[in-house]
DNA sequence: GTTTAACCCTGCACGC
DNA sequence: TGCGTGCAGGGTTAAA
């Protein structure tokens, strides 16, 4: 599942390889990716004649500037993307390139190439929208802090933790308090901070705290820097369609009944709120 | 305010 | 072997 280190490498691969292209045209084989539109034309003309000037990412939302098309009347709008589950985005150098199942939408540039969204599931989206309205909608509006853009302070990111009586691991999956964590990242920034699944947010010590911080900046990073995780059943591949790295060095996930690289006590699964987590009973308090 | 459950969709494991 | 059923998986939202 695409979290904010994978997300975060996509945008990096789209700024390499979209930026200065101008859209010639646009494919879409099923509604359901771009449902926010009333119909496949509504999304293509949106689409069609503009240039993408730049790559951004809101949490795991990416978000690319589209110039100004021809008209007077056209406003300076973004083409927002969401991976859901199991989206992937693909730059094809040639159009003969055999089409993957599951490809939902095709975007073709003038200078050549191709930017397909593949997306088994389903659960991911893209839509045109205005500058304007962007903040208008609610899902990115709502966005919590980057944990690594928005260098927040650790006094300011524990006063937000003490403001809330829930648990650790879904404060951090929580997108509105916090943007990007997913199941992945949840288990092994509380491994590396030493802090359990279900320790409640108000009972953290300033050390704590600062540890949690610490962990959150250090692990995604490092994500970042391994090109994201690539699991088994799950299939992060990047735009050029390589894998990722970061499950090699993952401590927890997905290591039920291996030691502890810490302690040697074996890995733990538990079920919380419908969905598993990985931690050292050990370790983690 | 917080927690739980359901939904979205496909692929796969399992049992008959 | 082939078919049908049930469920995992993550994010979001509605309901409890």
């Amino acid at each position: 599942m695409p979290e904010l280190p994978e997300v975060e490498v996509i945008r990096r691969d789209l700024e390499k390889e979209v930026v200065g292209r101008k859209v010639a045209d646009v494919e879409v084989f099923r509604m359901r990716t771009i449902r926010r539109h009333p119909n496949k034309a509504h999304f293509k003309n949106a689409l069609v004649g503009r240039k993408i000037s730049s790559v951004g990412r809101r949490g795991k939302y990416l978000i690319l500037k589209l110039d100004k098309g021809s008209s007077k009347s056209d406003k300076a709008s973004v083409l927002v993307i969401h991976l859901g589950m199991s989206g992937r985005l693909l730059r094809e150098k040639s159009k003969k390139a055999p089409t993957l199942p599951h490809t939902q939408v095709v975007i073709v540039f003038t200078q050549g190439g191709q930017l397909r969204f593949v997306d088994p599931r389903q659960f991911g989206e893209m839509f045109v929208t205005s500058v304007d309205e962007l903040d208008g909608i609610e899902e990115l509006a709502h966005l919590g802090f980057d944990p690594l853009e928005d260098n927040i302070p650790w006094t300011e990111f524990g006063r937000l933790l003490t403001q809330r009586k829930t648990k650790l691991k879904a404060l951090l999956m929580d997108q509105q308090f916090v943007s990007g964590i997913g199941n992945i990242y949840s288990d092994e920034i509380l491994f590396e901070a030493g802090l359990r699944y279900d320790r409640r947010s108000d009972t953290l010590s300033s050390q704590e705290i600062r540890r949690l911080a610490r962990a959150m900046q250090e692990v995604l990073q490092e994500a970042v820097k391994q090109r994201g995780s690539t699991l088994e059943d799950e299939q992060f591949v990047d735009v050029y369609g390589e894998p990722g790295n970061f499950q090699s060095v993952a401590q927890v996930y997905q290591r039920a009944g291996q030691p502890c690289s810490r302690c040697r006590t074996p890995i733990e699964r538990a079920r919380f709120q419908g969905r598993h987590t990985w931690y050292c009973p050990q370790c983690q308090s």
